[in-house]
DNA sequence: GCCCAGGTATAAA
DNA sequence: TTTATACATGGG
């Protein structure tokens, strides 16, 4: 991806492939917000950066060409062809077509992949102002001070605490489903790199030894923190989502299906314009 | 107040 | 194997 280099900091052109709000406030990702200015902030890699479209430019402020590639570009995952997935999507089914046009800018961020494990481990019977909450009180309480704002604290800073120290975070019965997860990580017991290139059953199966991940979190892991997009295929949850509307399902089932179904299409659907909304 | 949220563990059917 | 409940908290 080439970026041009201003008094500012790094631009690209705006792209309809390239959606800062699509991507940021679907629920992927919990760490960004929208400013008043228009600029989107968020804390990646431990650098907090503004970024915002304008001019037919998206500027990453502050930032120069050597952390442009090396942190940004990749986060972004801008060297991806977007636009071949979305005609390839609308060629092989008219519902994932009419998602695929809801949402052409949204892109798969490579997150840290301990920051969305907790993430999606806070997520869980949880709403998305909420969670953004919880993270927020994460990172102050038990992150370190980079200087105005706070790091995700690591596994190994987590793994020694006990369940009552995350009262101040207020993340409720998932304090120990974090403590499980940090232990396992810090431990070595599951190790996330290791996972990238694991076979997906076995990065699967290691995710569900945490306790408090299922089935649901695991696929949440696996794709948006190990980038593993074989997790979602899509003929099968297609099917799954489809079972899913059909009348005389229980809650039970609905839940379980709906959500993971929901999981996967949700890059290229959620046809409601109130999933967007800042 | 009330409903419910990008679920999971657990007990009970 | 499948289904119902509790779980902590707070947004809307």
């Amino acid at each position: 991806m080439d970026c041009r280099m201003t008094a500012r900091g790094a631009e690209i052109p705006a792209s309809p492939e390239f959606d800062l709000a699509q991507t940021l406030n679907c629920g992927q990702c919990f760490r960004w917000e929208l400013l008043p200015d228009g600029c989107w902030q968020g804390v990646v890699s431990g650098r907090r950066v503004k970024i915002r479209e304008q001019d037919g430019k998206v500027i990453f402020f502050g930032v120069g060409g050597r952390e442009f590639e090396r942190v940004w570009a990749p986060y972004f995952d801008l060297d991806f062809d977007y636009a071949a997935v979305r005609r390839a999507l609308s060629r092989k089914d008219p519902v994932l077509r009419r998602a695929a046009e809801f949402a052409p800018g949204i892109r798969l961020l490579r997150q840290d992949p301990w920051e969305a494990l907790c993430s999606f481990i806070i997520s869980q019977n949880n709403n998305i102002p909420r969670i953004k909450g919880i993270v927020a009180r994460l990172c102050e309480q038990f992150g370190d001070d980079l200087g105005g704002y706070s790091s995700f604290p690591g596994a190994e800073r987590l793994a020694p605490l006990r369940e009552q120290e995350f009262a101040p975070i207020r993340c409720g019965f998932r304090a120990k489903y974090i403590l499980s997860a940090a232990r396992k990580v810090a431990s070595g017991e599951v190790n996330l790199e290791a996972l990238r290139a694991a076979p997906i059953e076995e990065a699967r199966a290691s995710l569900t030894t945490i306790y408090g991940v299922g089935e649901k979190v695991a696929e949440c892991e696996l794709l948006y923190g190990l980038h593993r997009l074989e997790a979602f295929p899509m003929d099968v949850w297609m099917k799954r989502a489809m079972s899913v509307l059909l009348p005389g399902r229980t809650p039970q089932q609905l839940g379980k299906y709906a959500g993971i179904a929901q999981q996967y299409l949700f890059h290229y659907s959620r046809c409601n314009a109130g999933l967007f909304s800042a």
